[in-house]
DNA sequence: ACAAAAGTGTTCGGGATACACCCATGC
DNA sequence: GCATGGGTGTATCCCGAACACTTTTGT
């Protein structure tokens, strides 16, 4: 197929219609995260108004394409691997008068009927700081145990995306980003138990990962630490 | 929360933007099956293309609705279980030259760049005998095994909605609809097998099933056959 | 009697669960 | 020497896989 099998795209405009929400999951060694933004506003409005980065899309991108570009314009994240989880259409879900004024400061046409389309993501928390881009006046991080209000239905969006982590964490689809580099056994357990909000048993928990194969050991410990240093593990090659 | 707290919706009016496709499966003792449409079109045109039913969505209703919707409009389908499974949006997806001419028959906009949100669904073969609704010329199943050409990416969409349909089936969490009121172990097994996509064992299968509790016997019997009648059963209520 | 599908039990291996004590280090 | 988390093995249960013969009906 070549390209006079297409007809011309559109030139470079947004499509009202449709926008991208990112969930950004973050771990720090004892609770999940979620990257949540404050949009800039005009000079001396102090309200304010927290939300998933998220925008509307391109005519000529994917939708892929537009979550990565969202998610690197609001927090300087780049290259971060993004899945899409589901859609989201309710008509009235931008059209709450709690938004209205806020939304109509950064889109042109603040009362279009807007679907989006979730994404979530992981990152090393260590691995980045947090920075605000010019789109955004602030970026930061918040257990998902104390989300605050987030505009439209940025609630609904997180915890749905918390329930798909949870059920492709367990078929081993994802999740494992979250760690550092070199890692204990006992942060990955912390990390499953984080994720999957139950406590696991030590012994059983080191055979069944050490079965998989999905780890490998290093030939170092920990140091430092006041008591028995750990051996440390990194993500086997091939994942 | 009242009326008051929404600001009013747009008239009823198409999104160009954004489109809703169902991939409806049946299954009829031996193969699954999808249900396809072709469009009509001017008298005299003789080219045909099939497509999943699927259409855009009003600015008023949510994808849920359009999806039910579009169903019933060309297909006649009322009161189907229909969940979403995923969002397509390549920029180019509605922009093949093989598809335009075909699109301009029914779209205003026909070069509009379209994202579209797929829906899969269940239905017993047996109960529904296709019947083409005014939009639609010809309404018919296809053995998921000898799909043809369809427009758009809508071949795409259908294999995604297999592989899950696959998964969720395996989770117990869809498929059951596909069986008569009252069936066999034997076309329970036959369900298991065609969305699998494999053989399975019929002692194994029928302890599995039967301590599952999904299912019900019957004070029936199979009566007309030339073998041993086998037991009927049917699902069990909150199933 | 024959054809056709229904129906039925046992064995084996692997994975999940439950559970308690000694070890290496820094202070 | 003590506080802190690191590290280890065994017994049990349940589930999934493999496997072959008898039963009931219609013709």
């Amino acid at each position: 197929m070549t390209a006079d099998d297409y007809i011309q795209p559109v030139l470079h405009t947004l499509n009202p219609h449709v926008s991208v929400d990112c969930v950004v999951f973050g771990f720090d060694r004892s609770a999940l995260h979620v990257l949540l933004i404050e949009r800039k506003r005009e000079q001396g409005d102090l309200r304010i108004k927290t939300a998933l980065p998220g925008d509307l899309v391109w005519e000529d991108e994917s939708l892929d394409e537009a979550a990565s570009r969202v998610l690197k314009e609001l927090t300087s994240l780049e290259g971060i691997f993004l899945k899409q989880f589901r859609a989201f259409g309710d008509p009235n879900r931008v059209r709450d008068v709690k938004d209205l004024d806020w939304l109509s400061s950064f889109r042109e046409q603040p009362q279009a009927r807007v679907i989006t389309i979730g994404y979530y993501a992981f990152i090393r928390m260590s691995d980045f700081e947090p920075e605000a881009s010019s789109f955004a006046s602030r970026v930061f991080w918040q257990d998902i145990h104390s989300i605050p209000n987030l505009a439209f239905d940025h609630n609904q969006i997180t915890e749905e995306a918390i329930e798909v982590l949870r059920a492709d964490f367990e078929n081993r689809k994802a999740g494992f980003e979250l760690l550092p580099e070199k890692f204990t056994l006992s942060q990955l357990q912390s990390l499953y138990e984080c994720i999957l909000d139950r406590k696991l048993d030590k012994r059983n928990f080191r055979k069944k990962v050490l079965k998989e194969n999905l780890i490998t050991p290093l030939p170092e410990k920990q140091t430092g630490v006041l008591h028995k240093p750990a051996q440390l593990f990194e993500l086997s090659q091939h994942g």
